[in-house]
Order: C-alpha cells, then sequence, then structure tokens
DNA sequence: AAATAAAACGAACGTTCGTTCTAATTTATG
DNA sequence: CATAAATTAGAACGAACGTTCGTTTTATTT
C-alpha cells in the first residue's frame, strides 16, 4: 500500500492566497482535477486504468458517487451495485479504478492527510502570534470546506482502516492541537496573550473546527435554492465568515487581546 | 415501532445527586438492571423473551458484545455470526431478544433519548446563573461518562436509522445548545455575566461535551492497569473532574466572572 | 413424576455482497 | 482504414449475510 506522494517543497508554501475564500479555491492545490491526477499517480498499483484523462474523470464519478451515497447511509452499507448506479459506471469501470472497495477509504484517508500536512506546513508569516493564529484558523476552515466531503467521511470510516492508519488519524488531530497550544504558547510568553490553560483552548479550537465540517447543517445560513453557483460561493463565503469571527472574537476575549 | 416510555414526573428530578461521580452513578435511574429492564418493558413488540429477569441477562450481553466489537469496526460490519461469538449466545438466543439487527439501534437511541431528556428535565436548583450552567454541565459530563459506550454508539450510527429519527437526533443536540445559550443569557440580562456571543458559548460547551465521549483517549490519564474497580472509579472521577475544571475555568472567564 | 411452557440451539434458507470474467465496443495508432 | 490495445457492460461466482425454523434442553407448574 503506498503511502503515497508527499508535497514536493515548491509547492507547500507561499502560493496558497487566504485573503479569501474565493481566493483560497483557486490557489489550493488539493482539488478537483490536481486533487484526481494526484490519486492516479500515487496509486498506480490501485488504479488499472494507464490514461490519466480517463482515471481523472471515472476516479471523480467514483467520489462523487461515494460520498452521495456514504453520507446518508454510511460507506459499509453501500454496495458497489449502488455505486455503480450512482456514479452511471460499469462494474468493470469501476474496478479499472480501484482494486477493492476498501481502496475507496484508503485514498480518502490519504487526500486529508495531504490536506492536513498542507496545512501544516504552510508557512504563516504573520506579523503576531494572534494573526499567526487567526492565519491557522482560516487555513483550516477553508480547507475542510473545500473537502468538506472527504473530511467527513474519513471521520466516519476511519474505523474500516487499519490500527496503524486510525493511530495515524488520531495523530492529526493531536498534532494540530499541539501547533495551536505551541502558538496560543508563544504569545503568553511573549506577554502577548493574558496567561491561561492553552491545552484547553488549543483543544476547543481543534473541536469546533471539526464541528464546522461534521455538522454543516448547523452553520449553513440560506442553503435552499441560492441560484447559480456564484450566488452559492458568496453564501459560502458568508458562512465562513461569520463562523470565523465568532471562533476569533471568543479566542481573542480568553487571550484578553483586543 | 415504540417510542418506549417516558419517565414519570417522580422519577424526574430531585433524586439524583450530583455531588461527585460516584454518588451520580449510584442515584442516576439508566443504568445497569434498570435500563435493561425498561428495554424489556418498553419494547415488548421486539424482544420476544418472556421473563424479565432472562431478558435483563441477554439484552445486557447482547448490548456489551455490540458496544466491544462495533467500537471498533463499526456496527454494519458486525456480523450476528460475530455478535453470537463475543456474546457466547446462539443465533435463536440473540432473536428472542431482537427481532431485526436494526432493533439494537432503534434501543441505544431510545436509551440516549431518554438519558438526554433526564438531563434536560432535571430540575436544577442553583443559586445563580454560574451554578445553574455549572450543574448542566456536570450533569452532561456524568450522563455522559456512565452511558459513554451507548452515547458514543448512536453518534456513529444514527445514520443507520430512519429520516424522522435522524432529525431527532439534531433535535437533542439542538435543544442543548439552546438550553445553554437560554441560562447564558439570562445571566447577561442580570448582569451577572458579561456580555458576549452566548449562541457561541453554547455551542462551544456542547461541542466539547461531546468530545468528551467521542474521544476518550484524549482525556484518560492513568488508564492502564489501573487495577480494581474502585481504583478505577476513582481515576475515572479524577479525570471527569480535571476535564470540569477545564471546562468551566475557560467559561467563567468568557463570562468574566470571578 | 409428568406435563407444559420458555429458552436455547445451530443447520439451512434465500438473498445480496464483493469480485471476476468474457464478449462486445471504443479508442489509439500506423 | 486496419489492427491492436484498452475499456466497457453486465452476467456469473462463491462467500457471507440476516433471518428462520424444527428440534433439543432447561425451567416451571401440576
Amino acid at each position: 500500500m503506498n503511502q503515497a506522494v508527499t508535497m514536493s517543497p515548491s509547492e507547500t508554501g507561499r502560493v496558497i492566497d487566504l485573503s479569501s475564500y474565493a481566493r483560497f479555491t483557486s490557489t489550493f492545490p488539493l482539488q478537483g482535477e490536481h486533487l484526481y491526477a494526484r490519486l492516479f499517480d500515487a496509486h498506480q498499483d490501485i488504479v488499472q486504468t494507464r490514461k490519466q484523462k480517463v482515471a481523472v474523470a471515472n476516479l471523480a464519478r467514483i467520489f462523487d458517487a461515494t460520498f452521495a451515497i456514504s453520507a446518508a447511509s454510511g460507506f459499509d452499507k453501500m454496495s458497489l451495485r449502488d455505486l455503480s448506479r450512482q456514479a452511471d459506471m460499469s462494474m468493470g469501470a469501476i474496478y479499472s479504478c480501484i482494486s477493492r472497495k476498501e481502496d475507496i477509504v484508503l485514498m480518502v484517508a490519504d487526500i486529508v492527510r495531504q490536506s492536513s500536512e498542507l496545512t501544516r506546513q504552510f508557512s504563516l508569516q504573520a506579523a503576531s502570534c494572534r494573526a499567526q493564529l487567526e492565519q491557522g484558523l482560516r487555513f483550516h476552515l477553508y480547507a475542510s470546506t473545500l473537502l468538506q466531503p472527504w473530511y467527513f467521511f474519513l471521520f466516519f470510516e476511519t474505523r474500516s482502516l487499519s490500527d496503524a492508519q486510525q493511530q495515524a488519524s488520531k495523530q492529526i488531530e493531536l498534532d494540530a492541537i499541539g501547533w495551536f497550544e505551541a502558538q496560543i504558547e508563544e504569545g503568553i510568553a511573549s506577554g502577548e496573550f493574558k496567561p491561561l490553560d492553552a491545552s484547553m483552548l488549543a483543544n476547543t479550537l481543534v473541536v469546533l473546527l471539526e464541528d464546522w465540517y461534521l455538522k454543516p447543517w448547523k452553520y449553513q445560513a440560506g442553503s435552499s435554492r441560492s441560484g447559480s453557483a456564484k450566488q452559492a460561493l458568496k453564501q459560502k463565503e458568508k458562512n465562513i465568515n461569520a463562523y470565523y469571527a465568532s471562533l476569533t472574537a471568543q479566542m481573542a476575549r480568553l487571550l484578553a487581546v483586543e
């Protein structure tokens, strides 16, 4: 089982634009064709299809269908016949993109892991610890919004993975908490923040970030009949900003900045 | 499908002791034999076994086994043969306590719903809004610790339920948020708390309560080889108190009390 | 001790699962 | 346009699933 490509250094930093969600979506490398091309490259042992173009199109249909079905009923309940119907592909077509049903979970895990690594590796050049924290939150929110079905799916299907991979998923969360905690404590040490239980606040932030992609129904205002795709993006931007504002306001109050 | 018994008024208030987790465990009505007796009474249409004593013993084995297996691999992956092996019961014995595999999820949902209702109905007689909030948090923590496998299981298997039941589960969470929000706003109105985004804080509290039973691995210190059952309870008490302290300290700071 | 009710058993049933196979079709290439 | 390679559709396969049921064992009553 390939643990997949890691980002080349040139990809890891500096190019991703956090100034708005719209900008983020056009600069984040893990999405759309790029994402599926990455899966195709990284999992040559799984994907039997030879031509990237075909593989990308088929993988997209497979994952879209998988997310659509198993968001409602779970991955184990989803049969490959359901998948075939929803994706409008034959069994053979599906089995030329994957080797076993389980591969789907593995690939999702790979993508989410890469996205989390991107988030962690992204060099935040900010003037203050507070700005650093805020950019970290923004990045997490943006990435998990863009890849919401992937993050959501992995959270609920982690138990299908091997113990080692499950441990790795937990580690991702612990790393995220650790990162926030370090930033908070740096700010405390430098006198920028008032002293507090950094570990608890870091944990709170990570759990709230998780809640964002696990329970979109709690945070999506005006989701029905949003009309054009452009309007939908606008609405998404609004929702993210509202959540981000609440999140950072609460954090700022705890850190006694402002 | 029976929606099960609701608590009689005499059971809903006043008798549950929040002064420590140990006291709570001896006064909370939804546990052990009482819990299974309740299932037996409420689901006569499902449970074919006639004698309560037998049913209680077998239901206990079924649910223990279910939680043990599906915590690791998920309910859908668990076959009834796995269950039969783990519970050390024959297929026939299992099918005299349930009518369909799905019944297991329904019964768990029923118990968790009842526990949540107990939590909400419990009349908190406290001197201040702050004390009221703190008792609410304590109750939530205690109940979800005592019934951790039930809460955990339902969170991950809600998708096996009907749309109506899924909606009901969401409503439980929204009700909890609503309750905390109301308490916070009451405290703000009375001048006990400094004004803030009550909705955000209420949401934060509920999400942190959820994290407690979803990710015990994050919060369990000294879990290995804890020796006797008494020592284990002591350790549990310690862990709850530590989490409760962090939770309330953070909350107090946001509310600017102290 | 006999009779009866309740519970437990586990092999067998029909169905559905993930996966494989093959004949037909499409695509690429000279 | 010819030919080879890749891709497709969906029938077929064995394993495993949830569930049933005739039978045996255990508990209770007469």
